[in-house]
RNA sequence: GGGCAAUUAGCUCAGUGGGUAGAGCACACGGCUUACAUCCGUGCGGUCGGGGGUUCGAGUCCCUCAUUGCCCACCA
């Protein structure tokens, strides 16, 4: 090999050898934290700050494939630019997991009480967001860790603070007894949005009601019956409701009932919410535990009896099924109804049943004291600011979705019943009852100056300090020049599963505290399946440590797989093969770039474009193409196709084709041609890295280390811009690569051996002077000796196979493998295909509407396409003459 | 009950101002051609889910149906 800094380069490329030691060098040479310049325009990006449940998995790689990507761009565009790190405590989920390990040592959280609860909880935070972290480097995340932030932080804490007192003394907190989601097994309230709902196979009970006595004498039955799918909830009953225009039941609407096992007396009364067409046309109404049962309370003034415990077992309210859990209390009450004759029968049912989304545990609907938030003067102008474009959805449909949920909000509750989490801050004055929202803790009652305050023990849902978070992390409510300079954001990209747990909160209180949007443009990727299409999820055991791949194939080869297999918004799997062909890509790369440095040095000064080849100026050309294109498209947030244009350059373009040329360029034994030549790889290689740092960061940036001359690293180095084109250029390769194409392809067809040389000979017409300018390539290429290159042949060789390029006759005077008969038929067979092209072409252009309504380029250009075909259907037939 | 997506080559997927269908993998044939066998060359392979419509022209726009997946909805 002919040199430099090759012997540094092994021949395949190794990510574990480099990747660890180049983002160190990135980290010290502080490219990752951005210094604020006033005179241009910041790009900001606030990380999706992963739960500190556990470790990062594979859908977390993918959000640092396409930040990291925008990043790294807006960084080489010389951009301040920021992307800001940090984690999420997680409040519910975290809890949870430390629960769960607890429970492994036999203890609950009740064992160790709030505050040394607590203190594990951190425990588990230090070990599982030092993990996070190292997981986000080896990912090669180039986030600005002087900037780092978790939500628990003490300054993120007091935005908390200040956010729910802001929102408390504008009325848009308040609290109270409504009927809430319930999770037992949690023992805290959750929001809509923290219910999944399954469709379950249960039952539907008919239970007989028996009317009290004095009701018995005017009517006909002297029972009404009910029909529920939770038996149980009976013992919370507080009335009978049927609908009013329900003849069956008209006489019965204002008798009683007597509540079997508890002996209320419940009236029946008429309510239009009730469907005669279902069950019995008669429903149980309890108000304390369904969500239409308390409106129907609500319209009718009835007493609500919550018959639950908080751990979901059945109260004193229950008589004789107290402490049981409801599940058994259902089997219970079932029973003693069958005993007592009051079961009708059993139906199968159909349902959907709301689980815990994180313990998944069945949802118990429950009227519970909590805090809201009023949310709809929120949403609103939530709604107006992605209505009006100031918020940007990517891919827009999303916004549709966003409008929906938006539109139909409900309250959100924001207490929950939880240890770990930002307490709220509420203060209660058991003296004179005074509720007080303080950002510190209050000393004393204002009103009556009780020292002895009590705060809420409850703390706030994890998603009201994630809401904050794009400018809590900025300094707010602090007015800081980080807040000043990078808020509003530029864009939140994330998966589309978390709109309205996470998106919408956040432009909700972006604008209510900053008055500004949060951030100028949603971008949401789709979530990562595995090979079989199945949802990552660690119940299912399919999720995979990011390291592992990264070990494997690289982290590079993870990322470029990631963006590049997917759509923005559509789910995408990764395979094995995916992976391989990324690390494959990365490889080629690797050894494009040991060939190129193997040339020697490049010339230090640009080369005349007079002693440009037409390859040289071709690949040029390429190249400026492939900057345009790869620019707008990155503008346009395509980074898949971005993606696959590069490799297609890269591999196809560069590698295939331009490295081979620069083969025969160097050793041509001209040294000017062979210094141009490597001028002209060191050039395009240079920008590849440079297009390809931003998918591929540490073989870009490890190839960039063995370049001669560079003084700083890549990922500091500057975006190309795109020069100009050479169609001239392009035009005469497109001639030479097909001809050479064309000839290997009948090598390839007529057998002949791979190392053998033929006698080719082009009848280029008026393009002798390119074809003879390239003579060389097309010899070493389509491996052709002697090649003839002529204007114009008076007699076509006989005993040779002819070939079209773009138009141009080659023949190969293959005399002893060609079949004359076999000839005839290859000719007529591209005859025919060629005669059915043209045909169909002539039917187009002969459609009236067609020259008429269609673009003139269009038609012309459909016209010049007839042209050809003719002049090759006329050639063919001079050659089947010959043949003849 | 609403809504959204997907349906393109054997497989996984691109195809984003409508203008002659692409990639990777797999497969077949031939190659260790001194950057790379994680490679090179050549080839095979699609009536773009069905039906209708708009248009000179539809994978691309509209309607409809089907299958699959997902989201939303207080289905006792």
């Amino acid at each position: 090999m002919a040199d430099i800094e090759t012997g540094a380069m092994p021949k395949t490329f190794n990510p574990r050898q480099v990747e660890q030691s180049l983002y160190q060098r990135w980290l010290q040479s502080g490219a990752f934290t951005p210094a604020i310049d006033w005179s241009q325009r910041p790009f900001t990006i606030v990380i999706p700050p992963p739960n500190i449940t556990g470790e990062l998995h594979y859908g977390h790689a993918m959000f640092v494939a396409f930040q990291d990507l925008m990043i790294r761009w807006h960084r080489m565009l010389g951009q301040p630019t920021l992307w800001l790190p940090g984690t999420d405590h997680a409040g519910i989920a975290t809890q949870n997991v430390v629960e769960a390990e607890l429970a492994r040592e036999g203890l609950t959280r009740f064992d160790l009480g709030r505050e040394r609860f607590v203190a594990r909880v951190w425990q588990w935070k230090e070990k599982y967001g030092a993990i996070i972290n190292r997981q986000l480097q080896r990912l090669g995340a180039s986030v600005d860790w002087t900037r780092e932030r978790f939500t628990l932080d003490e300054q993120l804490s007091r935005a908390v603070r200040v956010a729910f007192v802001r929102l408390f003394e504008k009325g848009l907190i308040y609290r109270g007894n409504y009927i809430v989601n319930w999770c037992p097994r949690c023992t805290t309230v959750l929001s809509d949005l923290e219910v999944d709902h399954e469709e379950t196979n249960g039952k539907l009970y008919y239970i007989r009601y028996p009317l009290v006595p004095t009701d018995r004498a005017h009517t006909d039955p002297d029972a009404i019956v009910v029909a529920t799918t939770r038996p149980e909830t009976m013992l919370g009953d507080t009335a009978v409701a049927v609908n009013p225009a329900d003849e069956r039941y008209v006489g019965l609407i204002g008798c009683h009932v007597t509540l079997p096992f508890i002996g209320r007396v419940l009236p029946i009364i008429a309510d239009t919410a009730v469907d005669p067409a279902f069950g019995t046309g008669a429903v149980k109404v309890t108000p304390a535990h369904d969500p239409n049962d308390y409106e129907i309370g609500r319209r009718h003034g009835l007493p609500a009896v919550n018959i639950l415990n908080p751990n979901g077992t059945i109260n004193a309210e229950g008589g004789p099924f107290a402490g049981l859990d409801r599940l058994e209390a259902r089997k219970a009450v079932v029973q003693k109804l069958q005993e007592q004759g009051l079961l009708v029968r059993i139906e199968d049912h159909v349902h959907s049943v709301g689980h815990c989304s994180r313990c998944n545990d069945i949802i118990e609907p429950m009227i519970s004291e909590q805090w809201f938030v009023k949310i709809k003067p929120l949403a609103e102008p939530a709604i107006q600011a992605v209505r009006d474009g100031r918020i940007r959805f990517i891919p827009e449909r999303f916004a549709r979705i966003y409008f929906n949920w938006m539109e139909n909000i409900r309250d959100w509750p924001i207490s929950r019943q939880l240890w770990w989490g930002h307490r709220i801050p509420v203060w209660y004055c058991d003296r004179c009852g005074q509720t007080i929202a303080s950002v510190e803790t209050p000393a004393r009652c204002p009103s009556c100056g009780n020292q002895e305050l009590r705060q809420d023990p409850d703390v706030l849902d994890t998603w009201f300090s994630s809401g904050l978070w794009p400018f809590s992390t900025l300094g707010w409510p602090e007015d800081t020049e980080d807040l000043r300079y990078f808020y509003p954001t530029s864009v939140l990209e994330t998966g589309y599963d978390i709109i309205f747990f996470w998106v919408a909160r956040m432009i909700m209180f972006g604008l209510e505290f900053t008055g500004k949007p949060p951030f100028e443009v949603v971008y949401l990727h789709g979530l990562l399946r595995d090979e079989h299409g199945e949802k990552m999820s660690k119940s299912k055991g399919n999720v995979r440590n990011p390291l592992e791949v990264i070990d494997r194939f690289g982290a590079d080869a993870l990322r470029y797989a990631l963006v590049t297999g997917s759509t923005p918004g559509n789910d995408m799997r990764l395979s094995e093969e995916k992976l391989e062909g990324a690390r494959n890509f990365a490889n080629k790369l690797w050894n494009a770039a040991r060939f190129v440095l193997s040339t020697g040095q490049p010339p230090t000064v640009e080369p005349d474009p007079a002693a440009l080849t037409a390859a040289d100026r071709w690949i040029l050309s390429r190249y400026h193409r492939t900057v345009a294109s790869v620019s707008s498209l990155l503008e346009e947030f395509e980074f898949g196709e971005a993606g696959r244009i590069l490799y297609e350059f890269v591999w196809s373009e560069f590698c295939d084709w331009y490295i081979e040329i620069a083969k025969v360029q160097i050793r041509s034994g001209d040294a000017a041609r062979a210094s141009t030549t490597r001028w002209v790889l060191f050039r395009v290689l240079d920008g590849i890295l440079r297009l390809l740092h931003p998918y591929m960061p540490f073989v870009t940036e490890a190839i960039w280390d063995h370049l001669p001359g560079r003084d700083s690293m890549l990922i500091v180095a500057r975006w190309p811009s795109a020069g100009p084109t050479d169609p001239d250029a392009e035009r005469t390769m497109d001639l030479v690569m097909e001809a050479i194409r064309v000839i290997r392809n009948a090598r390839a067809e007529f057998r002949v051996e791979a190392g053998r040389r033929i006698h080719a000979v082009i009848v280029a017409e008026e393009h002798v002077s390119q074809f003879e300018s390239q003579r060389s390539i097309i010899e070493a290429l389509a491996r052709v000796e002697p090649l003839t290159i002529v204007s114009a042949i008076s007699e076509p060789p006989r005993r040779a196979l002819h070939l079209l390029a773009r138009g141009i006759a080659i023949y190969l005077p293959l005399a002893e493998m060609v079949d004359l008969e076999v000839e005839r038929r290859r000719a007529e067979q591209d005859l025919a295909r060629l005669r059915a092209q043209i045909a169909s072409l002539d039917h187009r252009l002969s459609e009236p509407g067609f020259t008429t309504k269609a673009p003139p380029e269009v038609v012309q250009r459909e016209r010049e396409r007839r042209a050809a075909l003719a002049e090759q259907i006329e050639k063919i037939e001079e050659r089947l003459a010959a043949l003849a």
